[in-house]
This record gives C-alpha cells, structure tokens and sequence, in this order.
DNA sequence: GCCACCATCTTGACCGGTACAGAACACGGC
DNA sequence: GCCGTGTTCTGTACCGGTCAAGATGGTGGC
C-alpha cells in the first residue's frame, strides 16, 4: 500500500497540498473548520504528521544536534564527570525541543556519523581536534562549540583553567613538604593533558622535581592500580600522587591500600574533577573542583546561540568562555612523612598481582 | 555566496550532476579518473559530501536510530544501570554506523522529538506506553524495540524476568525468618515497578505478610533515606527492606547507619539490579542480578533487525525475549533479630533531621 | 562485418515537504 | 458602485539529492 502524505489527505479533502501542509505547519493560515476537516481525515488515514526528513530539507533544520565525543560512546554513559556534562546539556537543552544524537569520533569504514548523519549543529567534547570526524564537521560549516579542547579562533569555546587547577594542586603538595612526586595522567594526549601537565610542572620545575609518571586510558583503574603498586612498592616511594582525575586517584588509593600504606599518613593523594565520588572516598578526597554542570549549561547555551548566528549572521565575535577551578582539600593530602614508610607486605596477597612492569617514563 | 551543491561541481567539472553524486556514492558507476577529477573539484569548492538530509529523503534512511527515555535526559547520563544499558547500546550499535538519538518522553509544547526527528527506529526504554511520545513513534510506524516495557504484540521486546527476581529476594528474605518488611518502591507506576510489587507479593502474601511502603522518584535516594529512617524510628520497625533498586537500597542503608542500625544483624535491605555499586558497599549488597550490558545488546540486535525487516518485509513472528535475573546473596541481608532492636539516639544527629513524616501507604 | 555486451555517462522523474507570490472572495467605508 | 483591506486558499518553484531506464561509444565473438 501507497504512503500516507500531504496529497494524499489533500485528494481525499478536496484542497491543494499546501493548504495542507499548512493545517500541520502554520494553523493561522487557514480556516479553523477547514483545518478540522482536514486533521480528521489524516486521523482516518493513519498520518503522522509531516515527514521529518523532508521538512528538514525544506525548511534546513533537523531538531537535532549533535555531539561529537571519542572513539568509545560508552565512556559517555559510564564516565560520571562526562555524565553529568551531557546531562546538564541535555537538560539546558530540553526546552529548545533539540535532540541529542551522539555521535563518535572514530568512522569505522564507509560511514562516518559526523559526515553523514543531518544535525543542525554540534557540541565537540574532549576530541583530538586533528580527527576526521572533527574535520567534517568544519567542512560542513555546522555551528559548533568546542569544550575541554584546544582552542580555535572561529569557534566558540569552552574551556576549564586545566593549567592553574593543576599548578593549585601541585603547590598544595609542595606547601605541605612534599618533594618526591608521582603523576597519573592520562593516556591520550588531549587539551586537558597537555594544560594539566603544563600546571604541574609550573611548580615542580622550579623545585627541581622530577616526578614519575604512569598513564593510561581513562577509565582503566585497574592499570592504575597495578602500575600505582609497583611504583609505591619501590625503596625510593613517592610521597605524593598527583591524579589526572578522582577516577585515577581511586586506582592509586586502591594500590597504597593493597600495600597498606595509609592515605594521607604514608602517602598523599590528589585528584581532579570533584566528581561524585571525591567526597564519599574514605577519608574524601581532596581534588580540583571543576563545574561540569555549568560547563554543559554553557556549552549547550552557547551552541544555540551559534545556530542563532548561522541563521541571522554574525553580530560580533566568537566567545571563548574559561571556567574557573579550585582546589578543594580535604583528607587525602597531608604533611610529607620524614622518612618515607617502606611498605609493608600486604596482610592478604591482591587478587590481581603486579604481573608486569609499570610503564615509567620522564617527559 | 551561493551553497556548493552537486550541481556545483557538476557545471565546474562539465559532466552530469548524478555523476557527481556517483563520484560519493557509486565510485563503482564511474571511471576512476573522472572521479578523481570531480573529488578534486569538490575539494576545490570546499564541498563536504552530498547533504545528509537531502540524501536521507531520497534514501529514505537517516543512519540515526532514536532512544526514547522517560521525561529526565539526565537520568539517562546519571543512572548507572541506565548508562550500563545505553552504553551497551551504542558498542552494539558502533558497527553498523548508526548515530544514537536521545529523545525525550515529554514533548515540551510544539516541538516534540518523537513526532519531529528523523530517524530509523527507535528503542523505547522503560516508558510510559500511553505516552504521547510512544504513540507518535507508532503513528509513524517506526521499527520500534520495547524494552523493560510492557510487552505489545505487533513489537519486538525485551525485559528481564522482575517478577521472578523480586519473588527470589522476597523468598530468601522469608526463609531467614522475617516477617516484618518493609518495601522502597518506585514512585511511578512502570512496567518493573508492577512486576517487581506482583514478585514480592507472590511471597508475602500467603504468609499474611503486610509491608510498608515508601515510594519516591528514581535517583532520590535522599527522601528514601529520610523515609525509611522515620519508618526505621518505630518501636514496631521492620527487619527486612526490599528494594526496588540498588540506588534506592543505598538511601534505606544510609537511613539504618543514621540511626545506628547494624546491616545485616538488626537490618536486612536487599536491592535490584545488581549495578556497581552493590558489591562495593560495606558490608556487600544483597541483591537481585540482571545483565543490563546483555540487555542493551539483545536491544540493539533487535532493532537493527527489525529495520532490516522493514525493508525486507517481515519473515516470521516478532520475537519477544526475556532475560534472566538471579539473586545475588552478599553479606546485606542476615537472621530475623530475635528481638527488633529499638534504635539507638544516634550519635550525632543527622545533617537532614526527619521532618516530615513519610508516605507511607498500603496497597 | 555484424551484433551482443559492457562500461560509462545522461535524462527525467521522484522523495515529501515548504516558501512565496498571487488569485478569489467577502467586507466595510465613503 | 468602487476601492482598499484582510482572509483564505492555490500554483509554481524550489530544497539537494537518488533511482531506473536509456543513450553512447568501444570491444570481442563468430
């Protein structure tokens, strides 16, 4: 059987297409009575409304916008700093009547979503900006908004001070005595590696620190755990960790409990995001404080306003927008031990044993 | 400046517009050097590939495929059981290309996702079934996937056995000798919530067993908390709770700790779902296990097939599945006390004092 | 030398709507 | 009676592609 559309109803009521169209899409320009017949008769034949995706080409919207986020869509669901981001979006969102179409980084083969799925503009969170689904987007000329990314001149931004949150935490350390320092950093080097990195070293340079470092994929605690492990094992121990994010310092708090070394007597733990869990960690946390609720309010507000441009044309500058960052102490952090405790033999071996070695390395 | 198009490049290169959209979509149709001359010449132009809307009317297929979720976004983001369940979703989902549209159950005036984005399915996640947004879906007779859902004939779907997990707990609950319960129910009336309550009745009722009830909104661990600490209060206070999530078990828990209640020596609580959480409380959670990763492939897997049927045309029943669900016994649940202890005053008062008294309700 | 066949490119119709200009008609004022 | 105005509806031209069938020219078989 034939599809239901416009002409169909039309036929059936005796008006033209248009008329038709418009009883769905413009209510004042036709007679109420005359909108009513017409509504009953697409009741009666089973019709949905305009079809979405040739109104979407008429009219050059689609309702939806997209975001951009790493090759793995999942961490977009399990991650609680990236969850709670595109929640506040989602939820700054709603009102607009815009839906979210995720959309990943990596193209595997001949179909590549940032290229070929219909968007009205798009949100790139935390991506190498030099991948190919970033390059599509540009091509298309889609509005867009950068967040936690390397800024660029014609597209708004959205950053945290990455730099001065890490350089906070790194001073705390070294205000409370610490000088034998660890890092766990991420794997991938993106925006927020790079400015974090650039924030610690401003105050271990100077100091003549040399910290050590472990890095893996977001995500990946147990790597931490187990690198984290043999790294505090060593005669020469760090004094203090500092983290990537509360999900890393988990792994590393979870490695000095297998050692038994006591957070923060033996060993000073430092994390970043102020997630949810930072505060229910025994003792809690202390971290960097970053808003994520607010970066995505932002974002979200800032990519409507960009399709608002595309449409209406450009009345003044893009906006770089830089959320601030605090450090936020509380009970993982404390004064340098005199001399480091070498740690003592785990009362029960870990389930999971430090098979191999930790992957070290100095920048 | 006028946009480039096919026929852009077609009047530059000097051959027909459908040999252009050849050139991207049929490489097989053209020499491969006139190809390479119109890829060059589009590359020239700065034209990204052929328009996605355009195409997708066409075609006829957009390569985005909807979620709907209940009205909160959020929650999609926030809850981990969720997240499991979506995340799972879009690995399954990864190869075949497809975008992930999140849509919204509530339609917020005159815009409404359901009814105005384009896609090519859709899984309905544990909605409402009368709500507006489903029935637009099925006006517009999308191959649609229902999941933890009430089942629909003429729809494929997906849910776990609620009914037969819920009786498992409830049973395990009764057999340690319990017979004051109490029961933290979902405050809205969906498909597991009714299941679930028809499982624990399954077994409380033949032994004349009344529980309380304490209902609140998913997430809102903090009334539950505040609820079941006023129930917890009664001289004739419960020795079991039954809960409808393992979010929900951790309010009641947090509630006994307020009131210095020992889980599982004075206090049984049991959840649902078994998501990360439950094994990492102290002591462990007892709980009821479902496998949301299996539920969100089996989902996907059905949706794509019942787009390929779309097509195709349909070759057999549409099938209905349900996934197991067992009871996962940790360290949560205990012995009836012989004696209900009466709490102790708690040390401290807590931060967020019982002020009203709770909903309670038998039904 | 003729015809079937293939690779290559073109033609015209169509996907299902919307934008915009204008036609038809009713109404009120003078 | 005429004209301006407003409402209601229609006609035509797009939006930017793809599909299916046909034109064209070169190749190979016999």
């Amino acid at each position: 059987m034939p599809r239901v559309t416009l002409q169909t109803i039309a036929d059936r009521v005796g008006v033209s297409r248009m008329t038709v169209s418009n009883a769905f899409s413009r209510p004042d320009q036709l007679s109420p009575a005359l909108r009513e017949r017409i509504l009953a008769a697409a009741q009666d034949l089973g019709y949905a409304g305009p079809d979405p995706t040739a109104r979407a080409l008429a009219t050059g919207t689609t309702g939806a916008v997209g975001v951009l986020l790493t090759d793995s869509l999942r961490y977009a669901f399990t991650d609680q700093v990236a969850g709670g981001f595109l929640g506040a979006i989602a939820t700054e969102l709603a009102p607009t009547g815009l839906a979210i179409t995720l959309l990943t980084s990596s193209g595997t083969g001949d179909v590549v979503p940032a290229r070929d799925v219909a968007i009205d503009g798009a949100v790139v969170y935390s991506c190498d900006p030099a991948s190919p689904a970033v390059a599509w987007l540009r091509r298309r000329h889609l509005p867009m908004v950068f967040v936690d990314q390397d800024p660029a001149d014609d597209v708004p931004c959205v950053n945290i001070a990455d730099r001065e949150g890490a350089r906070a935490a790194a001073q705390h350390l070294a205000d409370l005595g610490h000088r034998r320092f660890a890092i766990a950093s991420a794997l991938l080097e993106g925006h927020a590696a790079r400015e974090r990195q650039r924030g610690w070293s401003d105050v271990l340079d100077p100091l003549g620190v040399e910290p050590v470092f472990i890095r893996h994929p977001l995500e990946q605690t147990e790597g931490v755990r187990r690198d984290a492990r043999a790294l505090l094992s060593a005669a020469d121990r760090p004094t203090a960790f500092l983290c990537y994010s509360d999900t890393t310092a988990a792994g590393v708090r979870q490695a000095a409990a297998d050692l038994g070394l006591r957070v923060p007597e033996d060993l000073s733990v430092i994390g970043f995001d102020d997630g949810p869990v930072a505060a229910r960690m025994q003792p809690p946390l202390t971290t960097v404080r970053q808003d994520v609720e607010e970066k995505g309010r932002v974002a979200a507000a800032a990519l409507t306003e960009a399709i608002r441009r595309a449409r209406t044309g450009p009345d003044g500058p893009v906006r770089h927008v830089l959320l601030p960052t605090s450090l936020v102490v509380r009970d993982s952090t404390g004064p340098a031990p005199r001399t480091p405790v070498r740690p003592a033999p785990p009362a029960d071996p870990p389930a999971d044993p430090p098979a191999d070695p930790p992957a070290l390395s100095r920048p």
